[in-house]
DNA sequence: TTCAAATTTGTAATTATTTCAATTCTATGA
DNA sequence: TCATAGAATTGAAATAATTACAAATTTGAA
């Protein structure tokens, strides 16, 4: 499990270090989209002495290396994302949480101004568990 | 056109100060989707006094009152926009504008763990005008 | 005209992020 | 094994967006 996350490291050219493969599993294990602030809670008891510089340092190099994705929502706070394959996210405007959805069928952009790389889908509403058991 | 808008927002229940009719017509005006800063930049010459407060508060008036939309790019800045038809954003990533584009049509999500509300869609790439101009 | 309520303002606090220099770690070659 | 250069990490300070809030100003109705 461990050598497995240190061979994906190694296999971007990123070195493994403990913090690195830290934060990776913490990815890899937690789909929830979390940000810098959730992810040095989580593993500060582990790491007593990891910074949250070190956790930007690590997602951006991470995200440059292709291995996870970032997007922002309107909390204005950077959501990191470690499932690479193409998808839409809907947010829970009351509990705040982010799902992942299939990215549906899209027409294509028929405008030669414009070179599109990337795509970002985000539905808001309110999930089922805020709907049943916050109803006020 | 200045009654014009006063009575924009007299309409939806806001009183019409110099401030924020000072703001809605910047919003109608300029359709770059500014943020509070260069709304700031740009109502302080004749308007020395306005304060970020007073944009942020009125810029989140008007966007309870359905008069504006905002969104965050991943700037992690918050953008407004006084056209309300719904419809998407192309960011260049060079020069970083924000262009509006048409809505795609879109299949509905069949998935009843979630209400959703709001669908946002941003594309991201280079614009014609980078592209032609800034090839580095 | 008066005055309470609404609005605006400026300052300070908060939060997310970046910068950067100092420290620590690690792999390599003598 | 040991020294050491380069890489990685750290913590403190700077920056930027936003919010909180109390004081000052403006406004509209009586």
């Amino acid at each position: 499990m461990n050598l497995n996350l240190s061979d994906i490291l190694k296999a971007k050219g990123i070195s493994p270090s403990v913090q690195r493969v830290s934060i990776l599993r913490y990815m890899t294990e937690h789909h929830t989209h979390p940000t810098v602030e959730i992810i040095h809670e989580a593993l500060s008891t582990s790491i007593p002495t990891l910074s949250k510089t070190t956790i930007y340092n690590t997602l951006t190099l991470f995200s440059q290396k292709g291995l996870i994705d970032s997007f922002v929502t309107d909390d204005n706070a950077t959501h990191y994302d470690a499932v690479m394959t193409h998808h839409a996210h809907f947010k829970c405007v009351r509990c705040k949480r982010i799902f992942d959805l299939p990215f549906p069928e899209l027409e294509k952009v028929e405008n030669s101004d414009f070179e599109i790389n990337d795509i970002k889908l985000f539905y808001y509403g309110t999930c089922r568990f805020c709907k049943e058991h916050l109803n006020n």
